[in-house]
DNA sequence: CCTACCGATCGGTAGG
DNA sequence: CCTACCGATCGGTAGG
């Protein structure tokens, strides 16, 4: 049982481990990769810094483990939604992406610090770009797969092609993110993208 | 003549302060506002770092000042595309935006500045963040008058109000811009933005 | 997982 | 008394 809690030699690390990631989406949030300190790090996860050194050698593996804490978050999250298969499910995908959207609002912690590193990790030798680049690519190839099986189906109405239907449906969403962490109340995320969203995929809004 | 070159007591200060200008624009491209450092800046500007203080007491002046030139550069592009009244003009305004979108994609030195520090402002407590909050509430202003105008005419064809149009080319904007220097063969910004528009206001095929 | 540190560099400032 | 810098170094702190 490799996610044990409770007992056994790692039970206590993992506990460790759980605190610092808390403490790094904190940080990494606030000030990105580079303004974030690793003394201020152990700080806030309540260890010591050189006890933080033990688990993650390097400032990189920091944010490393935040960035997989997130993915498996976001991949809970689609479970939850019932919106994991998009060739099959396609309208049930787009509607698990909604209601996924509209709870990152609730809890903004990983997404200010999604919005803080995605902007850092535009530069090539940003420790976390290949992270993003890749899942670009995979967000890229799962809403293709949906716009593809919807319009299959005879329920896409747009002229763009699916593929292009995709990066927009992922740059809409990320913009609109930014947007409104500068402005919470001129900026309705999960509305702009269900309006974009039931523009394409009219039967979306029944 | 405020603005006059090449002679007087100030005219080696505009010289020098458009090097450490372009120094900036590269070194926060790369890493971000809290990534770079004044002695790397005053080294591509080709100063002494105590040069680069007289001109710039502290950090913030000179991301403040990058910040500056990129806004004038910004009006500078919309002026040269005719895209400045969108009340009167409203197609002519969008068909400029997309000329500045397709521009940026040739020069991209302030695209990739833009995209870094926009992501870490997001934090409240960024130098740039007030900066980044005022230039989106200026955007909607922009595209909502845009749209607005559009809409009288006859020539919106959506359901979504004006408003929420123009937070929507703002975010789908950002967010492309984003990807494509992620993997600039798989995303086509001036492409989907072109395509975004069109179907909001199909005159502009024409 | 702590105390005690290192070589290097941080942002910022001294006198001239 | 101003400008445009220079070489050297401050006290503190970064990652390791």
């Amino acid at each position: 049982m490799a996610s044990g809690a409770g007992r056994g030699p790692y039970a206590k690390s993992a506990a460790v481990r759980r605190r610092v990631v808390e403490a790094c989406v904190e940080a990494f949030a606030r000030t990105g990769f580079y303004g974030a300190t690793m003394k201020d790090i152990a700080g806030r996860a309540g260890i010591s810094y050189t006890g933080l050194m033990h688990h993650f050698p390097r400032k990189e593996d920091l944010l490393l483990a935040v960035l997989e804490f997130r993915s498996e978050q976001s991949a809970r999250l689609l479970e939850a939604a019932d919106a994991r298969d998009p060739a099959e499910h396609p309208l049930r995908a787009l509607r698990g992406i909604l209601a996924v959207t509209a709870d990152n609002a609730l809890r903004p912690g990983l997404l200010e610090l999604h919005c803080v590193v995605a902007g850092e990790a535009t530069s090539p030798e940003h420790p976390a770009h290949s992270y993003y680049t890749d899942r670009y690519r995979k967000q890229r190839w799962f809403f293709t797969t949906v716009f593809t099986a919807l319009a299959e189906r005879g329920q896409l109405r747009s002229q763009v092609a699916p593929a292009t239907l995709a990066t927009m449906t992922i740059a809409l969403r990320n913009g609109l993110q930014n947007q409104w962490l500068h402005d919470r109340e001129a900026v309705d995320v999960e509305g702009a993208m269900r309006a974009f969203l039931t523009s394409v995929v009219p039967v979306l809004a029944e």
